[in-house]
DNA sequence: CGAGGTTGTTCAAACGTTTGAGCAAATTAA
DNA sequence: TTAATTTGCTCAAACGTTTGAACAACCTCG
């Protein structure tokens, strides 16, 4: 045995990677053996296991993902897609998906759409041909026509939605209640002796942004006030974008006394022009954003905002992945799973004390 | 040929994927052959080309990349470690790098150290285990250990690190001159008729910080300054320790007219502990940052920072692996790309006007 | 003592591609 | 017309692993 294991010592001066082929050699029993000792296969004795370790230890035996996938149809490899990358939410959610896959022993391939739907079908695209075992992704704003997301579904893998999610899509789906969370937005402000509440709101054909309108239309009524198209302004979210619409909210005849923007770069760039113009926040008008980005706490004064629970999201839509992925057959039902928002109260909306 | 065809069709009914041997059976010929075809290679006929790739589109044909990996060694797929993902730096410089790979038909794998050296060991277990083609990292500032490192260089697969690098290991690399760059800002503070200006350092054993700390030596030595150890104070760069370190500085006899933080975040910390003491930024304290975060641009007054040209590190860094994989035999020349950094000069540091 | 079970292993096929070698037919050159 | 070359394909092995089936050797039990 002890030649055998110094002539393959001597074969591996060539580079050639080892194999379980080689530790075969070493040892004079097949590689069907090896291999199921190396997966702790009950039928192997613990002596074959434990000089199977050694020998593969010996020779920096690493094994050939490329090939057991290949075997075994499943890649161990999870495709998520995101919209952007340089958003805390995101950055948060990635971790955590990536927390819970890996000590199931998944990896995570990530993609940015950029927001784009072009970049996004490409994006499929590429995680298919990877023959990633599932998707989790969040959709581009763009994004309307749903084919390539059907097109995931078609190859039988599971899909699950996060953050931006399309209803018509039936997959599953971690995200908050955005309808709820722009409820208590709106009551928050109206509980600060606010009565002219703006929204600068996102794309309105996004569900989610929809759903903010909705949520922010339904609580002003609840609480009979009336809805004035004025005060809608749909925006793209971006800093100057919100600094545009907060301009177009001063000029208005009557001004608002709160702005509740579904962003917080809108919520910025509306905070900017009011103190460029020196109106006082919160006194004058309240302002409310929606993330809880890093910046609303130290800007002055800091923004209140919407922390979405990204760290939960990403964990929770990890777990989903594993659900269907331990259950193929339970085809059923499918989870929306919603988590609850939090508002953070800050400067920018508290009146009191 | 028709009825092969829809008893094929029919065989799809059950869900199969559909693979070259099956368009072989359909057109009765090898899948050697539709292998060749469906690559474009010349001794396949230009009318069997067309009719292979026909009923590829009509089977709904999705290669397989793990076979196709295994047989030819080769998975196309490139691992890319970060440290964090959440600054814009690093999501810009990873859009980047893949632009360009996915152009050249590589795709991507992102894994997040965390700054963390346990984690950035299992991310590079992970990607080798993967095996992707080349690995393009930026290291952990915990990371002093480089044996996992050299680890992928004994795998033979090229090594590109950008901006956080180390000279030891003896691989590519992208990044600015951080020596140089704190020159340009320490002379820029002189410019300002700065005299006694203080330096929040990096983690001093990590490379750039250690270079950015050379580079204030050098200059304050160069224009015959005095180089006074309580002005240089080490930080982890985050906000709070920010914070901390402007306070001992505040505390000191003399107190500094100037302070160079070596991230954006010590340096917003810095900004928010000399506005709460009512001290006037820049005409009393002058302050520069380093890595352009967003929110330097829109904090009050406004941070001057360093521009690291997040786009072109990724872009090169993405070349410099592409030019190794193509030629792999040059092993002579390692390549130390460096990039320009741009001095950013805005409020926290514009005396003048 | 023989039937039945368990243990530890081997055998061979399979996963879906790619590719060097080989070969017949068609084309070109002499 | 024949030899040489080119064209268009087939054959079979290979990439490194996993896995159902088979099987000998050993153990157990009535």
């Amino acid at each position: 045995m002890f030649n055998r294991l110094s002539k393959c010592i001597k074969k591996l001066g060539n580079k050639k990677k080892t194999t379980i082929k080689d530790i075969a050699n070493v040892l004079g029993i097949t590689p069907s053996a090896v291999s199921r000792a190396l997966n702790n296969h009950p039928r192997i004795s613990e002596k074959t296991k434990i000089a199977v370790k050694q020998v593969a230890e010996n020779l920096n035996y690493q094994p050939n993902h490329l090939a057991s996938a290949l075997r075994k149809g499943k890649s161990n490899l999870v495709g998520v897609i995101i919209p952007r990358n340089n958003s805390n939410f995101f950055s948060s959610v990635l971790e955590n998906i990536e927390e819970v896959l890996n000590k199931k022993g998944y990896n995570i391939i990530i993609t940015q759409s950029n927001e784009s739907y072009k970049k996004e079908c490409s994006s499929i695209e590429a995680l298919l041909y990877t023959q990633v075992d599932g998707v989790i992704a969040s959709m581009a704003n763009e994004t309307v026509d749903l084919s390539y997301y059907e097109k995931i579904k078609s190859k039988g893998i599971p899909l699950i939605l996060f953050d931006r999610g399309e209803n018509d899509l039936n997959v599953d789906y971690v995200g908050i209640d955005d309808y709820l969370t722009s409820h208590m937005i709106v009551e928050h402000l109206l509980d600060q002796g606010c009565k002219r509440i703006a929204h600068i709101a996102g794309y309105s054909k996004t569900r989610i942004y929809k759903n903010r309108i909705r949520g922010y239309n339904d609580a002003l009524e609840k609480h009979g006030l009336p809805i004035e198209k004025d005060l809608i302004i749909e925006s793209n979210l971006r800093l100057n974008d919100g600094r545009r619409v907060m301009q177009e909210l001063l000029n208005l005849n009557e001004r608002p006394d709160a702005v509740y923007a579904a962003g917080d770069y809108a919520a910025l760039g509306a905070l900017q022009v009011l103190e460029e113009q020196g109106i006082k926040v919160p006194e004058e008008i309240a302002l409310v954003g929606f993330s809880n980005e890093p910046f609303t706490s130290f800007v002055k004064p800091s923004i209140s905002t919407i922390d979405q629970k990204s760290a939960l999201i990403g964990k929770l839509a990890a777990e989903a992945f594993l659900e269907r992925v331990n259950n193929p057959k339970v085809k059923a039902s499918l989870n929306k799973i919603i988590v609850d928002a939090e508002l953070i109260i800050r400067d920018s909306s508290n009146k009191k004390e």
